[in-house]
DNA sequence: TTCGTATTGACTTAATTAAGTGAGATAAGA
DNA sequence: TCTTATCTCACTTAATTAAGTCAATACGAA
């Protein structure tokens, strides 16, 4: 699941407040950028984020319908009154159930 | 010219003592990775080294034949008693001959 | 239950590709 | 001559792919 992993989760915070370059992002954690590379892969094969590749950069930014269609499959499996992301950490944690968002 | 180049040059000699890893090559210069692999790249279409893939490794070693087509043409070129490294710095760093040995 | 044996998934290291910069050479025009 | 535009080439930065490690989970057999 494309949110099971809470340095995707902080990713996806973090386009919250605006678009993101893939260094700028790595610069923000303590991993390699490889990691980083992949989580953005992950994300955006889960159709929540999107890339704009500019020049040498490319820019990570939340597609915009990516985090109702999540929320739409969390009330589906939970109910919408409990869809909290920390108290889905266990659920969502456990492997195998990876067919994620899209 | 794939031997235009002095890092190229410090290169051959290197594996003239035996084959070696990109990392390996590149942690005697003080370049980039990117520089040192884009030298090894000129070197493998002149047809001086081969690579042989091992695992996450790249093990670069002396193409046998390579040295010998170098060194006919260089005696083509200038005569083989002037066939000294040194003294064809100037003459192979003219831009635009740059078809190399083979 | 317990003990291998797979499988998963986040991570690292190794190496590369792609894009852009800057210095030196070349050539054409005023 | 001077200068301006173009080209080449070694290099850097940005980002990725590929390969391998390691810990945690799942699972079937003894």
């Amino acid at each position: 699941m494309a949110l099971a992993d809470p340095t995707r989760r902080r990713i996806i915070e973090m386009l919250g407040e605006g678009a993101l370059a893939a260094g700028e992002i790595t610069a923000r954690f303590e991993v390699s950028a490889p990691a980083i590379s992949q989580h953005l892969k992950v994300l955006k094969a889960a159709g929540l984020v999107t890339v704009e590749i500019s020049g040498q950069r490319r820019i990570y930014r939340l597609e915009p319908g990516g985090l109702d269609t999540f929320e739409a499959w969390v009330r589906q499996v939970r109910g919408f009154w409990t869809a909290s992301l920390g108290r889905l950490e266990q659920e969502l944690a456990k492997p195998g159930t990876d067919e994620g968002v899209e």
